[in-house]
RNA sequence: CGGGGCGUAGCUCAGCCAGGUUAGAGCGCACGGUUCGGGACCGUGAGGUCGGUGGUUCAAAUCCACUCGCCCCGACCA
């Protein structure tokens, strides 16, 4: 139901093309030693039997964040960050492709400005995080550690919009927000992390719709084309939305516990937060009028999207597009003669001209630890090289995806075959993940149906909808916590009954169990 | 905030019920050696205010009181 996966360049690799002369790789099948393979996995949990569990591991395991001294906060580590990175670069470049422009706006905010939105503060109050003393003294005012920045941005902004000639101002923030949570999970939901925000400011109403539907797209191609996490588009329910939006949008991605993970939002504004803090420009026929405004983040939230959507008993599994490393070496030498000749063998072949983020494992571990601990850690494609495979001039290469085939490639390939290698890992990855959430997804059209398929089944449930709240409340007793993810957007209206009430239906909605 | 559990080495834990030399194990770490194609092995070594405070006792990791912190389960969430 979605749009085909375009073929994504992988990173910056250039494509060399394959002369047609050269001898053509051999897949084989090698049999590991009995009792390697047998689903036991040292340190981490197993997926199918604890899922929190498993994920719990597989962070703090593969290096990607660990506990930090204060209480729901953690530490990014720098395998993590620099997954992070990948995700978050991409994502820069689409925001200014589209016109945006990052700003950096204060991350204390007065109080008073969070309490002029009525509906923004009433969602976000509980959540607070007040600095009270400064130099020793209590502030006169308290100052709020952002939860986000609508109100600092209007305020600002304010002084910058006088007339329709400044319109629009498109701008963006990357940075960090606190929120007071209660129960804190790695990446998921934290009282500190990382997005970006961007807050949009525009003459008319359909200007501003436009632009919601625009940064919502951005982050369909983030998680689709860059993290090979199919997700569904579409509007939040009233009680889903945003504290203040008229009306929000996300992007939802199904993770592979069935479990639905809001991996980006985008918000339309309509009037409200430029009414309430005064924000007018003269239009074109001279009149005072407040601008449309919009806003929309992505996280940190996507590395544990990307854990938790591509990842197995075995540990993490990264789409190559945003792997960190990309190609981790493994090289296999008894004396210091056969490890020259191996540096000698791979350096053409590796060098970083290749446009391919390469790792050589030189430390002084065996073989097969290296292979369990980069496995862990996702890395999509190993290459293995010893005297053996010198002799014939060639390597072996194994995919993450699936470990016991090994591909024996010519030396003299290895600089072409490895983008190619990777560019099918990235497909093969968005397609395992949109056959996951295909299996798990199903049309249901009454209410008895959806508390079987929760009590029984994971996944994500399409049913016709009438769009009222009390529908919801009563979803949610009733199946154990299934809430409306999304309205998906272009969706044919149904011609039947709400699943849940039996009156007329407004639309399709998408209903799961939400990280 | 309600219910349950746990604090002993970097990590996982034993020891506590029946108080008694110098507080233990595995993993990890450091050094040396043998190894190296799917998580190697041997030897040596470093590492502890037993969460904190107070009490009982000749003597407390162990018993008592208080306190702090963490984890799990329910109400809120990018």
């Amino acid at each position: 139901m979605r749009r085909e996966f375009r073929p994504a360049q992988i990173g910056r690799l250039n494509g060399a093309a394959r002369p047609a002369e050269w001898p053509t790789a051999r897949i084989i099948v090698s049999h590991m030693p009995a009792g390697s393979d047998d689903g036991f996995v040292k340190d981490i949990r197993k997926q199918s039997q604890d899922f929190p569990g498993w994920y719990n591991d597989v962070v703090r395991k593969a290096e990607l964040a660990d506990n930090s001294p204060v209480a729901g906060s953690m530490v990014i580590r720098p395998y993590g960050y620099s997954l992070w990175e990948n995700i978050r670069d991409p994502l820069d470049a689409l925001i200014k492709q589209t016109g945006h422009e990052n700003w950096y706006f204060p991350a204390l905010i007065p109080l008073s400005f969070l309490q002029k939105e009525k509906e923004h503060v009433a969602g976000f109050a509980p959540e607070f995080q007040l600095v009270t003393h400064g130099g020793g003294k209590e502030l006169e005012e308290p100052l709020v550690l952002r939860p986000t920045s609508e109100t600092m941005i209007a305020s600002v902004l304010r002084n910058y919009i006088q007339s329709y000639r400044d319109l629009p101002v498109l701008t963006n923030q990357w940075n960090n927000v606190f929120r007071w949570e209660l129960r804190t999970r790695f990446f998921l939901r934290t009282r500190e992390f990382l997005w970006q925000e961007g807050h949009t400011f525009h003459e008319t109403a359909a200007e501003a719709e436009e632009e919601v539907d625009r940064m919502l797209e951005c982050y369909r191609q983030i998680c689709e084309d860059w993290c090979a996490m199919p997700v569904f588009l579409g509007r939040k329910s009233e009680t889903e939305k945003f504290a203040g939006a008229q009306y929000s949008t996300a992007v939802e991605a199904m993770m592979k516990d069935g479990k639905a993970l809001q991996a980006g939002t985008s918000h339309y504004f309509g009037q409200n937060f430029t009414r309430a803090y005064d924000l007018t420009f003269t239009d074109r026929s001279n009149q005072r009028e407040h601008p449309h405004s919009t806003s929309w983040g992505m996280s940190t939230r996507m590395v544990g999207a990307v854990v938790m959507a591509h990842g197995d008993d075995f540990g993490l599994q990264l789409p190559p597009r945003i792997a960190p490393i990309q190609v981790v070496v493994v090289p296999i030498f008894r004396t210091e003669d056969e490890k020259s000749q191996i540096q000698e063998a791979l350096g053409p072949a590796l060098h970083p001209a290749a446009g391919v983020r390469v790792k050589v494992d030189w430390r002084d571990e065996r073989p097969g630890f290296k292979f369990n601990e980069w496995e862990l850690k996702g890395v999509p494609l190993r290459i293995e090289v010893g005297p053996r495979d010198l002799a014939k001039g060639e390597v072996l290469l194994v995919r993450r995806l699936d470990r016991s085939k090994k591909e024996s490639v010519p030396l003299l390939m290895l600089k072409s075959r490895l983008p190619e290698a990777l560019s099918e890992i990235q497909q093969a990855m968005y397609a395992r993940a949109l056959q996951f959430r295909t299996e798990h997804t199903v049309r249901l059209d009454s209410l008895a149906a959806m508390v079987d398929f929760f009590e029984h089944r994971i996944g994500f449930v399409i049913t016709p909808w009438c769009g009222r709240a009390e529908d919801e409340k009563l979803v949610q007793e009733r199946t154990g916590g299934a809430t409306t993810r999304v309205i998906p957007k272009n969706a044919a209206k149904p011609a039947g009954a709400c699943a849940v009430c039996g009156t007329p239906a407004v639309s399709d909605v998408i209903w799961a169990k939400a990280y």
